[in-house]
DNA sequence: CATAACAGTTTTCAATTCGAAAACGTAGAA
DNA sequence: TTCTACGTTTTCGAATTGAAAACTGTTATG
């Protein structure tokens, strides 16, 4: 069995697998990669056979996960559709996404908003202000937390084990000059991160990108960060402007506030 | 068999079903249902044993699908996570991105952005101007095609025998006073979307709101439209502004030009 | 504190179902 | 036409699922 304190942790196997579910499972997995593909291409690819890929095609065709044209097979928009519901649910999102509209056209900035799942950040909107840089991050989109604002925005309020599990879970990987790569600076970074209440991003994940992310922790519960975006020149180059970081923290707080006082 | 003339009919039944799979699918639209459930809840609505379902959540947890928290079991964010994948593979999405954002801060209004999957508009994207409403639509979400600007614009350009089929799936049902709920008002106006070149929406699905909007058709192929959305004040009183309807006609022009010359 | 009630998890094994293999259908090429 | 390449369907043996019951853990109650 794993320690699974939080409840969260997903790496448990299942002990009686469901091998069928699993196939379909797989088959969305590589039409996601393939970014749809025939029935002989996903032969090559996953160990089932051609008669084995046609039920389980036609199954999720018939509940609308996947489509057909020409003998092609794509995943559908219905993944959008629920991933919308889901979303929706969360309520970082029903009332962080006003106030991060307003950030970003107070700002001009991009503004992101995203929550932690299974260690990592996933987004959960943007909104984008008269100057937004256009990044590679969307929606939906999965990073780790070590090396972006809001994630250690998040990190700096989740247990110290928690964290630690994390960091066994994806590493650190280096992804510019600047990455934190070692726990103990990332620790350190952390608990500065809970004396000033907000967290930065000095192109620690993307040259030329710098970030200011602030925690949303309504009852001191962790339930996200918000953060703006842009390049270093706008940023962050000679410290960080003190207008830019209250605009970002007091953004927070009042969604905090919105979500507690429902 | 049935007759899967445009290789999109959804309403195929697979002639030989997995039915394991199909379980699983039930579970995770229960769980979209209630947002969340517990075993024994998941229990009472569907005919699975306890047993079962705990086999079946567990492998959708293991693959990241479904999280649990105190026994209480949810989808989680790896559907907002492929459904971006998906998204960002239409073309229509990619190129329409941007130019929905400058419409959107040209008119300071709601620009919505859509496409069609098995007879219904899928919203791909929406961009917020100054003055944007706010709206139950949301990226995802699902209407009908008959009483949406949308919708219609997508209808004119689509073959007739596809509109009488999505008409016979989906029906006409009123909405508002101002509905078009015969076929037959249907295909003038859908004739006069032709030869105007853009579709409006005068408070046909909601009391208030006026759309306007404009297909998507590199090479004469319908991939969606855009539109905008205000309030009648705003928008419809008088006959519509032909300012507007210009910027959103050219708007869907140079989207198209866009996906056809890469 | 003991006990009851309840819900989640695990085990077992018979019934179901899946899917390998082969046959069949269909579309395009030579 | 025949050939080839895929997709679809069928059949039936083998793998897997899940009903039922036992077990465990948690919360409520006397």
């Amino acid at each position: 069995m794993c320690l699974d304190t939080m409840g969260l942790c997903m790496t448990t196997e299942a002990n009686h697998p469901v091998r069928t579910t699993e196939k379909s499972l797989h088959l969305i997995e590589k039409l996601r990669e393939l970014d749809g593909a025939r029935i002989h291409e996903l032969e090559d690819e996953l160990e089932m056979t051609k008669g084995a890929i046609h039920n389980h095609l036609s199954t999720l065709r018939t509940h609308g996960y996947v489509v057909k044209e020409d003998n092609e097979y794509r995943l559908s928009l219905k993944v959008l559709t629920l991933g919308g519901y889901v979303r929706s649910n969360y309520s970082i999102y029903q009332f962080g996404r006003p106030k991060a509209n307003k950030l970003a056209s107070d700002t001009g900035m991009l503004v992101n908003l995203a929550t932690e799942e299974n260690g990592q950040s996933v987004y959960l909107y943007q909104a984008r202000g008269e100057y937004a840089v256009n990044l590679d991050t969307q929606v939906g989109h999965r990073l780790r937390l070590h090396n972006i604002a809001i994630g250690k925005a998040i990190l700096a309020y989740l247990p110290a084990e928690r964290v630690e599990a994390i960091v066994d879970q994806w590493g650190l990987p280096k992804e510019t000059e600047n990455t934190i790569t070692d726990r103990e600076t990332l620790f350190e970074e952390l608990e500065s991160v809970r004396e000033q209440e907000f967290a930065t991003d000095l192109e620690e994940r993307t040259e030329g990108l710098c970030c200011i992310a602030a925690p949303i922790r309504p009852d001191n519960e962790i339930l996200g960060a918000i953060s703006i975006s842009a390049p270093t020149s706008r940023l962050g180059n000679q410290g960080f402007d003190d207008e830019l970081v209250g605009q970002v923290k007091s953004t927070a707080n009042e969604i905090a506030l919105d979500i507690k006082y429902v």
